[in-house]
DNA sequence: TGTACATCAGTGAACGCGCGTTCACTGATGTAC
DNA sequence: TGTACATCAGTGAACGCGCGTTCACTGATGTAC
């Protein structure tokens, strides 16, 4: 049987939502070090007070929004490196998964590339748990590949973080090009797809 | 003949520079975004309004800031990349220089780190600017290597832009170890050399 | 060298404003019978 | 189904506080003669 949210439950959660809405727009031209309280209650349209009854405080809803924003990433970053290398069009094909990705969430993206080094230490390790959380399974996944044979478990790890890297660099070129022109993406499909070549030529030979 | 500064011109530089510090230092816990004209200058010693007289805002400081930060990374970059390639030793070298660097100027690292994607638009530009000016030079001195023939100036910016990518990236994650053990940096030195070896063995069969 | 005037880095009072947090509250929703 | 009570998401007033910016000022330093 399907439990239905009662509507106060559901209420509460759209109010939630919305709240996390407002932060992530919000924090297009600021940082979360600098977003406040009134102004994020404001932008939804309630009381200041409303805000405790679902965050301890702002670095509290920025801990939710790094849970939301890599959630979206997930199922993402799991395709992108299964189809991540051994070929040319699989490189191309992972690119264009980035670069799909960035159009679809670019508040999510803009939102870890600015937290993962910003100014709120509990964001920050939450970042970058679930960043060593991607890498681990980008080095489960590695390790499937025939190509992987006689690598150690560190190397894959090794190479999966540099793989979780690229990615968020690339995202973020793709990010700063989303205002540009055509010719701009298509600057940062280059470049990303040649710096993905140039890995996975290392990789074909790091056991050499 | 020396021109010496006047006492007034003097006092003015020291105040100013006081300013830099105390802003680098106040940042290491919060973001510029949220960084005060009055908490800057309380922690100087100077009334709010001194600020004025060197900075028209906190984001004029910034940029200041960053001049100042990749100044000092200036150097170390250029030898970093010279030896940045085509012997284990070399490697090694180059790791030790940025390690050395984050030891040296922790909070200038810092700064570039968080402000790179940080919420402050003009210091972002800053950065970027600095950043490109940095993969120009540094694929300058990669067109003096022998190993570069056949290379095209695209790609070997391509491979400049990986390599300052990823002094970043190492120079983070020095940062972070620094509150850490001996264990810690030492396991960031590993992970960084292989990356570093991963990469140099993709340039050397790129033209494969 | 001495004097008279100009410059200007730093001061301190004042302003209006938005901030985070507290508190007792309201009224719709939930629950027990 | 109807009634009586409990829960609790959201309210609105109030608080003390630090903020950025303005303005006229002071007094040490600089300059012209």
């Amino acid at each position: 049987m399907s439990h239905t949210l009662g509507i106060r439950q559901a209420q509460k959660q759209k109010t939630r939502q919305a709240l996390l809405d407002a932060a992530l727009g919000l924090l297009e031209e600021q940082s979360l070090s600098s977003l406040g309280l009134r102004e994020v209650t404001r932008a939804v349209g309630v009381a200041p007070t409303a805000f405790y009854r679902h965050f301890r405080s702002i670095a509290d809803l920025g801990v939710a929004l790094v849970e939301e924003a890599l959630g979206s990433l997930h199922p993402m970053i799991r395709t992108t490196v299964t189809a991540a290398d051994s070929s040319e069009e699989r490189i191309a094909r992972a690119i264009q998964l980035i670069a799909g990705h960035v159009d679809a969430y670019p508040a999510h993206v803009r939102f870890i590339a600015r937290e993962r080094h910003g100014g709120v230490q509990p964001v920050r390790e939450a970042i970058r748990d679930q960043l060593v959380r991607f890498a681990q399974e980008v080095s489960a996944e590695l390790a499937k590949d025939p190509e992987s044979a006689g690598w150690s478990e560190d190397d894959l790890l090794m190479l999966a973080h540099l793989y979780v890297d690229q990615m968020l660099i690339t995202a973020s070129l793709f990010l700063e090009a989303l205002e540009g022109t055509a010719e701009d993406r298509e600057r940062v499909t280059q470049l990303a797809t040649r710096q993905m070549r140039l890995i996975s030529i290392g990789r074909h030979h790091w056991r050499d």
